[in-house]
DNA sequence: GTTAGCACTCGCCTATTGAGAGTGCTAATT
DNA sequence: AATTAGCACTCTCAATAGGCGAGTGCTAAC
C-alpha cells in the first residue's frame, strides 16, 4: 500500500497514458490530476514511485509510463471499474436477441461484440464440458446418396457431419435408422459406444463411426479454439502499428490458444489479468489478456477474454468482459430454461 | 506486341522484381536475363519499355519496377504458368479427402490451403445458388424445450437454427411435424410458401417462419460471405510491413466482399487478374486479385482468389487457383454422384 | 514537507556531407 | 544502324552535427 497521494498519482499517471498513448510529465500532472502540490513536488513522488518499480522513464528526459507492475497495482487496487451503461447493456441484449439459438453462435458474437465495443482483440470459446454423452441422433436427408448426420450430444451441443450412402435412403429409411441407432446408443459416451461391440449394416456403421468421431473430437479439447475478432482493432493501436509486432502475436494465436495458458481464474476472483511480461509468451511482453471463465448448466465450461496493449483501458474492458461472460451464462441458463 | 528482346527484358524485370522485391538495375540483367548484350544496351531498351509505360522509376537513379501495365503485359503474354506438381495436387486432395462433406467447409479449407500454399491472402464464397427451393426440413430433439431446424436446401445447402417451443416435444412429435410440412412445402421457394398462407399452430408456425428467414437470407446474396485466410502471409510481405497499408485493406474487406466487385470472368476466359490501381477502391492499389469462378450442378457458383500485392508471383498464383477451382467443382459434382 | 529556480540531459528535427548505385548521354566501334 | 565503353550526373541512404524543447533532478529558500 503507497499513501494516498502516491496512489493518486499513480492512478492519474494510468489513466493519462492509457488515454494519449505519450508519457505523463510531472507539469501535465500538475495541471490535470487535481493534486494540489506543485510540479517540484510530484517530480519528488514520481521519482519515488519509480525507485519501487510501478512507473519508469522511456528515456532520461521524457515522462513517466506505468511499468508492468504499475499497471498489476492499478488493477488491483486502484480502479473501479464501473458498469456499462444501460444503453449499451441493452444495445447488446438486443444483438444477441436477434442471433440463432446455437452456442458457437453466441461465442462468435460475443467476441465480436467485445471487439467493436473495446477496440482490442477478443477472444471467446463456445461453452463445452469435459466428457460428452451422446443424447440423440438424427439423419436428415439431403440427396438420395447423401445424409446429415445431426448429433445432439449432452450439454446442448449440436454437432453434424454430412456422410455418403452406399445406396439411396429415404428420409422414412433414415428416421427409422435414427430412431434404432438412438434406442441403442443415447445417454452413453463415447467409451460406452466402443464397448458394446454391435455389428452394424454398412450404413448404421458409418454413422456410428462418425458419431464416435465427432464425440472423440469434442472430449479432446479442454476448452475450443476461441473465436477471435478485433484483429483490426489491434493493429489500430499506435503499438501495433509497426506491423511486426502484430505479426509476432499472429503466429503465436496461430499456434496456440492464450486462454490456455492463462492461469484459471482462482476461485473468488472472476477475471484474470495477464499483464505485459507476466505472459509466458514473448511475443505478448507488450499485452494484457483478461480473461473471465464462465461456466453454465450440465459442467458447461467457456472463456471470454480481451487481448489489448498493456496500455489498455482496463477498467472499461474488465466490466466488458465481466458482463459478456454474464450474458454467456444467462444464455445458457436460458437455454435450458 | 513488342520485339522479341524486350519481352525477355520485361519478363526478366517481372520475375526478378517478384523475387527480391528490389528495383531492377541494368546491370543486373546484363548478369543474370541471359539475354547477350552489354548493359547499355539494356538501359537503352529500359529507357523505351519505360516510355511506353511498361516499368518506372522509383526515384531517377534506381533500377526499374514493373507498372500495372508490365503486370498486365505480364500475365497476358509472357508468363507460362505450370502446373502444380503432382505431389502437391496430392497432398491437397489428401487435406480434402479429410475434410468433412459441408461445402462452407470446403470453401474455409480451399482458402486455407490457398493461402498457406502461396502466403497470401486468399478468399473463397462457398457455392451458392441464386434462387433456392426448401428440399426438406427436419426437427431434431435437443432438448424438450429446444429443436433444431435443419432445412435442406435444393442445392447441397444444408442450414439450421435452433427454435423454442412453446411446450415440450418429443423427438417423435417432432419428426410428425417435420413429416407434415415436408409433405406441404416440399420443393417450394419462399415466395411460394408465402403464397399459401397457411395457417398452423404455434410450433409449427414458428418452424415456418424461420424456414422463410433462412431462405431469404440465402436468396439475399449473390456471392456468400468470403472465407478470407492468410492475412498473415499477406502482413509478412514487405510492402505491407507498415501496417496502415494492410489496416486500409482490413477496412475495406470489412465493409465489401472484393470478390463481388470484380468483373465476372469473360465467357472463355478462366481466371481474371485486377492489378493496382485498376482496383475501383484506393486501398487496393498496391495489390492484385486473382479471381476464378466456379460452378456446379444445379446453378451453384462460387469464387476462389487470391489477393497479394501487385509484386505477386503470378504464375504460382494463377495456377494454384485454377486448381483450388477446379477441386471445388470436382468436389460438388463427386457430392451429387 | 513544499516549492521556485535553474542547470543539465536527451530525444527529435533539420541540415550537411559523403558514398554508392544506377542512369542517360556521347562518342567510338562493329 | 546497332551496340558498347566511358563518364558525368542525379538521387537515395546513412552517418554526423547542431539547435531546440521537453522534462527532469537538485539545491536552496520558504
Amino acid at each position: 500500500m503507497l499513501t494516498e497521494r502516491r496512489d493518486r498519482l499513480l492512478q492519474f499517471i494510468v489513466d493519462e497514458y492509457v488515454r494519449t498513448a505519450q508519457p505523463v510529465a510531472s507539469a501535465a500532472a500538475e495541471r490535470r490530476s487535481g493534486l494540489p502540490v506543485s510540479s517540484a513536488t510530484i517530480r519528488n513522488e514520481m521519482a519515488r514511485l519509480e525507485h519501487e518499480g510501478f512507473i519508469e522513464q522511456p528515456h532520461t528526459s521524457a515522462g513517466r509510463i506505468p511499468s508492468d507492475r504499475g499497471y498489476r497495482y492499478y488493477v488491483e487496487e486502484l480502479m473501479r471499474p464501473k458498469e456499462p451503461p444501460d444503453s449499451v447493456k441493452q444495445t447488446i441484449r438486443h444483438q444477441f436477441h436477434q442471433a440463432t439459438a446455437e452456442t458457437a453462435e453466441w461465442a462468435r458474437l460475443a467476441a465480436s461484440v467485445l471487439a467493436s465495443r473495446l477496440s482490442y482483440g477478443a477472444l471467446v470459446t463456445a461453452p463445452h464440458a469435459a466428457s460428452s454423452h451422446l443424447r440423440s441422433l438424427q439423419l436428415v436427408s439431403v440427396h438420395e446418396y447423401v445424409a446429415l448426420l445431426v448429433v445432439v450430444l449432452r450439454e446442448t451441443l449440436v454437432v453434424q457431419q454430412t456422410i455418403t450412402l452406399d445406396r439411396p435412403h429415404t428420409q422414412d429409411e433414415l428416421t427409422e435408422i435414427s430412431a434404432r441407432l438412438n434406442s441403442l446408443y443415447a445417454g452413453h459416451s463415447a467409451d460406452d459406444i466402443r464397448a458394446m461391440q454391435i455389428e452394424h449394416p454398412s450404413v448404421e456403421a458409418e454413422a456410428i463411426q462418425s458419431v464416435l468421431s465427432l464425440m472423440d473430437a469434442q472430449d479432446g479439447q479442454n476448452l475450443g479454439e476461441p473465436f477471435l475478432e478485433g484483429l483490426r482493432e489491434l493493429l489500430r493501436e499506435p503499438e501495433f502499428a509497426r506491423g511486426e509486432t502484430i505479426l509476432e502475436i499472429l503466429d503465436l494465436l496461430a499456434g496456440a490458444n492464450p486462454l490456455e495458458a492463462i492461469p484459471l481464474a482462482q476461485a473468488g476472483e472472476d477475471v484474470t489479468f495477464v499483464i505485459g511480461a507476466e505472459h509466458a509468451e514473448d511475443a505478448l511482453r507488450h499485452c494484457s489478456v483478461i480473461v473471465s471463465r464462465y461456466s453454465g448448466p450440465a459442467g458447461l465450461r467457456g472463456a471470454v477474454g480481451v487481448l489489448g496493449p498493456t496500455r489498455m483501458h482496463y477498467p472499461r474492458a474488465v466490466s466488458m468482459v465481466r458482463y459478456m461472460s454474464g450474458v454467456m451464462e444467462e444464455l445458457l441458463d436460458a437455454y435450458f430454461r
